[in-house]
DNA sequence: TCTGGGGTCCTAGGACCC
DNA sequence: TCTGGGGTCCTAGGACCC
């Protein structure tokens, strides 16, 4: 067994603006060789920056910046759509480099990953984390063509923060003993999870820095943000971390939205974009074999208000012609509550359960939608001819009644 | 400057049950 | 009679991250 005192031995592996290199690798004669890059934008003319190139940063372009804004910062910027296929398949090539060098990987998003080596040690003939970590930087650059940066300490919060000065290309491990002067050396905002409304309200009270903060003591910050925030922030900034690095991938939810080229306010356009994500996602949610039991319709209104309402099925579901309908009731709703023309419409589920489904289901009186064997018989055909024929083969028939189609379908199978 | 798209986590109130 | 308390689930919204 583990020596309780034994100092865990975590790595976080930040590939270097993902979204760039992926867009110069796909591309090595064209984008490739263009030093002012910027990939974000969208086809609305709507778009933020995803990421930008070293380069364009010198000129204060940001991600997440309006793509109009980065562009009058810098003009001479050439900007390319996010490459979304390519960026897949390259997260999942550096993921699958570090499964073969790590006992556990956690994806944290498509370009983070969390290694955690505690117990590696013989195996690694005890050398520095640095070390491996430097090593493992290099097969990874050789094996996928992605540069990555690697940070490392004795828990996730160090691995984090030690990523920034790793950066780009490098390495930096805060050595066991080291957390709280490392972390004291950073800045309030440097802390993930505080953002800007929580550094505004420790701004009111004059505490600017991590110094500023550890200085007036647990006592007020409780009094100013709330006991559970205070305790929260009191241990971040010690740099304390308990939260293990769990393997696999543990999706809590999937949701897809989009926002439109010109706001929509007519019902039945609104319905057919909901129709087109609802398909989308619960795709996606049968081709990872997972089954839902809520769903959540969002929308944004003109003025940037952000509106969601939610159902929870009795049962867990993977059909979108059990899912649709219930999405649009939500969305009518929220149409009802406030009709003004909407500027994103999105769509998720979540509550998600391993499948498959249960089979036999609604022994119960209930006047909630549910799901047949005929609904899920459907949804498989289609995503059979999806995997022959490519994802437009079958196109959802717009505004048709999926409930009433449904209903009707199980009658005539049945008659068979 | 006029704000993407994919997520996670937290809080708080109400329903409901014991 | 006019009032409990804990636990869990659902829902809405917000902060935050990449």
């Amino acid at each position: 067994m583990v020596t309780p005192s034994a100092p865990r031995r975590v790595l976080l592996v930040d590939c270097d603006m993902f979204y760039v290199q992926v867009a110069r690798l796909e591309d090595p004669e064209g984008v490739g060789r263009e030093p002012l890059l910027i990939v974000g934008g969208s086809a609305s003319g709507r778009g933020v920056v995803t990421s930008a190139s070293y380069e364009c940063r010198r000129y204060g372009v940001r991600s997440a910046m309006p793509t109009a804004e980065a562009l009058r910062l810098c003009p001479d910027a050439v900007v390319v759509g996010v490459p979304r296929g390519s960026v897949s398949r390259r997260s999942r090539a550096v993921r699958q480099a570090l499964e073969d060098r790590s006992p556990v990987v956690q994806a944290a998003s498509v370009d983070e990953f969390y290694l955690d080596l505690t117990g590696t040690e013989r195996l690694f003939h005890h050398e520095p984390l640095e070390t491996t970590a430097t090593r493992i930087r290099e097969e990874v650059l050789d094996e996928t063509g992605i540069s990555v940066s690697i940070g490392g300490g004795t828990n996730r919060l160090v691995a984090k923060l030690a990523a920034r000065p790793a950066k780009p290309g490098g390495v930096f491990v805060v050595p066991p003993g080291g957390e709280e002067e490392f972390v004291a050396s950073l800045e309030l905002r440097d802390l993930p999870g505080v953002g800007p409304a929580l550094l505004g309200t420790l701004k009111e009270r004059g505490l600017e820095t991590i110094a500023d903060a550890r200085r007036v003591g647990l006592g007020w910050l409780e009094r100013w943000i709330g006991s559970g925030r205070a305790a929260w922030l009191d241990r971040r900034m010690r740099g304390e971390d308990e939260s293990e690095v769990v393997h696999g991938e543990g999706r809590k939810s999937i949701s897809a939205e989009r926002t439109f080229s010109k706001d929509i306010d007519d019902d039945d356009e609104l319905a057919r974009r909901l129709l087109a994500l609802t398909v989308s996602i619960t795709g996606t949610l049968r081709d990872k074999g997972l089954l839902a039991r809520t769903v959540t319709v969002k929308l944004r209104d003109g003025d940037f208000t952000t509106r969601q309402r939610s159902q929870t099925f009795p049962e867990p579901v993977e059909s979108d012609r059990v899912v649709f309908p219930v999405a649009r009731a939500l969305l009518a709703d929220l149409r009802n509550r406030r009709r003004t023309p909407s500027r994103l419409i999105g769509v998720g589920l979540s509550n998600l359960l391993e499948g498959p489904a249960p089979r036999q289901m609604a022994l119960f009186e209930t006047h909630e939608p549910h799901e047949t064997e005929v609904d899920r018989a459907l949804n498989r055909a289609v995503d059979g001819l999806r995997d022959r024929f490519g994802r437009d083969a079958v196109v959802p028939g717009g505004m048709v009644d999926t409930r009433e189609e449904s209903a009707q379908d199980g009658r005539e199978h049945d008659g068979r």
